[in-house]
DNA sequence: GAGTTTGAAACT
DNA sequence: CAGTTTCAAACTC
């Protein structure tokens, strides 16, 4: 485990250079992830999801971070769930024990890494420090979720003794009330810390004293009896009053199983847990988390102040539930150093809750320091962090509290990975409503967190994998749902923006106490979309982890120089830190050396901002259009790899191939010679990709009314296409981003962002656009590869911040939070412009052409610029933007769209034109089929955009766009149609 | 388990 | 940006 002495001096000296380089404290911040972050953070921050890197690994990174999010929805589900637990009494004094344990190493490591990592690390001592402090001293309030986060061993050991009493409270609350009841129940907090300790896992425990035993005592696990308790749980709660916090809690439950896990090989040894045992355990204890939540929220009513609980403990379980959690913690390593600590951490915050909401909560902060007992869950503590700083951005405004945190945390990691996912469920959410989260639930209960949790967990290992589990996901019918979400949550690891959501909605509930109704409904819905991502998403995420996991479900890395601090280590290159499972040698890639690793990993990324992004893009069906909600569906095949392979020999028929590594097919990006990827063809896909480009550009010229000209324009982009398809291939993904539908969502409703879109893009002018900027984008795409499109946009964009998708996922998280969230207008804002996660690359460019400094929310926009751009690799992979059935058209929207979204928000366009106006900005985006897509001199000048620039045209274009559409002619349209046939749409657009 | 092959990552 | 080197995984034996 210890790095040689060796590797350590040729790592510090490596890390020297790049400590040198970037200054040290600052990696994190000075990382674009963070510097995003950090603007974005109010609103953002906590949503940051790890992010999972590489999505062959593991797709998205956002890893860790976006689970948080869900976990959080999930957490507050098994808070309530978890009262139900309570009556386990067997776990919870386990758990003590652990937590004390667990939380001593957890503090040295959040010490080094706080060291290390000055931001939001110090940030999260000194939070740790204020909030044992705060624990102690405020029992009540919600408190600061910054707190918690900052929260430490002491504090963990303090909170959790306080939880333990609270708990002991709690369960005194009957478990009866499983519906809505008021009184409080802190089964689920005792359901986290058993899975914590992992003995929680032997008994159904109860109350979170038991957790707390259990994690103290705990080698031991016992899967079975925690089967058995669920099973129970699940007779006795049947009751769906809380199926949003069901999930949550439930995917807590499966992580904080997990997480046991990982502990007991790590810390105890104990191998018994078998990684069928170990998803076992994580599927049931979701469940009895979310019956716990369930009985929590009946009991307390404190929703909101469970969510943020069982957000930590939904996150230091899924750092449990993977092994290769950890690894992927990398990105969360500062969220996992803090997670550590946060072991802490959480129980503060839990207490926090608690104090607010009553002794129920406190048992789930022991859950909480159990999982994080084990370093793995640093990953999940990173998620929690990024969850809780949103939320105590949130509280801090209330409570004033510091949440230095909230800022520094939002390290970009946790960001990453979710953000997609959280996107889509958020706009499902709110789409779907929640009576199919409760219907999910009802059927699925449990299930739905314990997917989530797998999901979050697949995700952290391998964002690679998750395009792959999405396929899978997709496979169910009824998961289908949740599949698509899954799968694009996968992609993106948009797990944590879901939680983020759920955080933001949380705050807002716990703020505001009338709406507490509405809260557990927001986390039900939240609940129901994480589910329906999870279901589906954690068991591929399962297989996929056992599959490419050496075993365990971890991977493992063999690196002998590179000190697995290049992107030649797997587990660096996921964003997660090596674990025992590897065999590497001086190996700087472990939380000891986060400052090391965030150093790397800036270098890196001021290299390549992608470097880290998820290597696999899940297509959203492009073609398939569901009027936003359930075009989701994505298949595997949809999926590609971001910059394509370059296989001379191995034909893509052997593991050599990153597409067939990781089970998609090549696309026009890939550089292969002699293709035969089984998944797909790379000339296949190109000629698909055609087909579909002609296809849509047939029957939109011919409802268009655009004459043949129109078509050969097409035909002229076709045979460009095979820049453009690999473009679309991640386009597709980035449709999905569906800026219209985040949009929308900001704007007003999901559903119609995503009707719109699909509108739009029908509409004549989106595909008068679409022809247009496909001529353009032929003449791009010619230089430019559809991925190096993407990526150039991207890099542009972010100039600084790598994670692109991180900030899709934050967009995506925050579009659904942001109807919640209203009452912040920065978060607002931040949604408005977030929520186009197109509209973040259009920012970026803007911001460079226009100067979306003009608005403070322009601003903060380009400032997410890196975000945003990440977004739209966000949408890409996100779930949400099946919305976009324009698929193609969509995704070139996307880049442009963006922009355009953001002209639109600012211009305070009505929702209607907005509305239209980002159909037309997809239109653009489409078209270009790259993202990039700048429309044509021609189409700048029609429009009268003012700057020249592709982007900055587009952007402009869109404004005027915007007005256009209102009159039906598409601005786009009228550039693009202009080149050919559109005369009256250009003048129309002209007008 | 050692050696070879392969292609990505890193370097120049 | 292209070419070369380095690296570790994948593969073979």
């Amino acid at each position: 485990m210890d790095s040689p002495e060796a590797a350590n001096n040729a790592a510090h000296s490596t890390a020297a250079t790049a400590a040198t380089s970037s200054s040290e404290s600052p990696p994190v911040q000075e990382s674009p992830f963070f510097s995003y972050v950090n603007n974005l953070s109010p609103p953002i921050n906590a949503f940051k999801a790890a992010y999972l890197a590489q999505g062959l690994p593991g797709l998205s990174s956002p890893h860790l971070v976006f689970r948080l999010p869900r976990i959080n929805s999930l957490r507050e589900t098994n808070f309530l769930k978890r009262a139900r637990y309570s009556q386990s009494p067997s776990v919870e004094s386990n758990q003590n024990d652990d937590i004390g344990k667990y939380s001593g190493d957890d503090n040295h490591d959040s010490k080094k890494l706080s060291s290390l990592l000055p931001g939001e690390l110090v940030n999260d001592a000194q939070n740790d420090c204020n909030i044992k402090n705060y624990a102690n001293t405020q029992p009540n309030s919600l408190v600061r979720v910054d707190d918690y986060l900052a929260d430490h061993v002491e504090v963990d050991c303090d909170s959790v003794h306080s939880l333990k009493r609270d708990v002991k409270q709690s369960n005194d609350v009957p478990k009866s009330s499983v519906g809505d009841s008021n009184g409080p129940r802190e089964t689920l907090s005792n359901f986290d810390e058993k899975n914590v300790a992992g003995e929680k896992l032997r008994e159904p425990m109860v109350l979170s004293e038991q957790s707390e035993e259990d994690l103290q005592g705990n080698p031991s696990f016992k899967f079975e009896k925690i089967y058995m308790e669920e099973e129970e749980r699940d007779v006795e709660q049947p009751s769906k009053e809380v199926p949003h916090l069901e999930p949550s809690l439930s995917i807590g439950l499966a992580s904080e199983k997990q997480q046991c896990e990982e502990s007991f090989a790590q810390n105890a040894g104990g191998g018994q847990l078998d990684g069928y045992d170990c998803t076992r355990q994580l599927m049931r204890e979701p469940l009895q988390g979310v019956w716990g939540c369930e009985n929590y929220d009946e009991n307390t009513g404190v929703t909101s102040n469970v969510t943020a609980q069982n957000i930590l403990l939904d996150d230091s379980k899924a750092s449990q539930i993977q092994c290769g959690m950890r690894r992927r913690c990398l990105q969360f390593e500062e969220d996992t150093s803090n997670a550590l600590r946060n072991s802490t951490i959480f129980p503060r915050v839990a207490k926090i809750v608690i104090n607010s909401r009553a002794a129920s909560s406190s048992s789930v902060l022991k859950s909480q320091h159990s999982s994080h007992v084990a370093l793995n869950v640093a990953s999940s503590k990173k998620q929690m962090l990024k969850l809780s700083q949103p939320i105590t951005s949130l509280f801090a405004t209330r409570c004033s509290g510091n949440s230095p945190l909230a800022g520094s945390k939002p390290s970009g990691i946790a960001l990453h990975l979710n953000s997609i996912v959280n996107a889509v469920p958020l706009a499902r959410v709110s789409s779907t409503s929640t009576r199919l989260a409760e219907d999910y639930m009802s059927v699925q209960g449990m299930k739905p967190a314990s997917t989530m949790n797998c999901h979050v967990l697949e995700n952290m290992k391998s964002c690679l994998i998750s395009s792959n589990a999405v396929g899978e996901a997709s496979a169910s019918n009824e998961d289908e749902r949740h599949d698509t979400s899954a799968l694009r949550a996968a992609t993106s690891s948009t797990s944590e923006s879901p939680g983020a959501v759920e955080h933001s909605y949380l705050l807002k509930h716990i703020e505001n106490p009338e709406t507490l109704h509405d809260k557990r409904k927001l986390c039900s819905e939240h609940a129901e979309s994480f589910e329906e991502f999870n279901q589906p998403s954690p068991r591929k995420k399962m297989k996929k982890s056992l599959s490419t996991s050496d075993g365990d479900g971890c991977k493992r890395c063999n690196c002998k120089k590179t000190k697995c601090l290049k992107l030649y280590c797997d587990c660096f290159a996921a964003g997660i830190y090596c674990g025992e499972p590897c065999a590497c040698q001086g190996c700087f890639n472990r939380p000891e050396y986060e400052d090391t690793v965030l150093e790397t990993r800036q270098q890196i990324e001021s290299r390549n901002p992608l470097a880290f992004a998820p290597k696999i893009i899940q297509r959203v069906n492009e073609f398939q259009e569901n009027n936003g909600e359930e075009g989701n569906l994505t298949t595997p095949s949809s999926a590609r790899h971001k910059t394509g392979c370059n296989c001379k020999k191995s034909m893509c028929l052997k593991k050599y191939c990153e597409c067939y590594q990781a089970n998609v097919g090549c696309s026009g990006g890939c550089r292969c010679d002699g293709c035969k990827n089984v998944y797909g063809r790379k000339e296949e896909y190109v000629a698909t990709g055609h087909a579909l480009i002609n296809e849509m550009m047939s029957s939109r010229v011919v409802e268009q009314r655009f004459d043949g000209a129109f078509n050969d324009k097409l035909e002229s982009v076709s045979n460009n296409t095979d820049l453009l398809f690999a473009e679309l291939n991640d386009l597709p993904n980035l449709s999905p981003m569906t800026p219209s539908l985040q949009f929308s969502d900001r704007g007003k409703g999901v559903a119609k962002s995503r009707l719109l879109s699909g509108k739009y893009l029908l509409t004549t002018g989106s595909d008068v656009t679409v022809l247009s900027s496909g001529a353009k984008y032929t003449k791009t795409s010619k230089n430019l590869e559809s991925n190096d499109v993407l990526l150039e946009t991207s890099k542009e964009v972010l100039a600084a911040g790598s994670f692109d998708w991180r900030m899709d996922y934050n967009v995506g998280i925050m579009d659904q939070s942001s109807p919640i969230c209203d009452t912040d207008d920065n978060v607002c804002h931040l949604t408005t412009l977030l929520g186009p996660p197109t509209t973040a690359r259009a920012m970026s460019i803007s911001s460079n052409t226009r100067g979306w400094s003009r608005d403070p929310q322009a601003q903060a926009c380009h400032r997410s610029g890196s975000l945003l751009s990440r977004g739209s690799l966000h949408w890409r992979s996100s779930p949400i933007t099946p919305e976009t059935g324009l698929g193609e058209t969509k995704y070139l929207e996307c880049f442009e769209s963006d922009s355009r979204l953001c002209d639109i928000l600012e211009d305070d366009t009505p929702e209607v034109l907005k509305e239209t106006s980002t159909p037309c900005n997809s239109v653009k985006v489409s078209s270009p089929n790259k993202k990039r897509v700048s429309p044509p001199n021609i189409h700048m000048h029609e429009l009268g955009s003012i700057s020249s620039g592709g982007l900055k045209s587009g952007i402009k274009y869109i404004l005027k766009a915007v007005p256009s559409f209102p009159s039906l002619t598409p601005c786009i349209d009228s550039k693009s149609s202009s080149d050919k046939t559109a005369g009256n749409q250009e003048t129309r657009s002209n007008s």
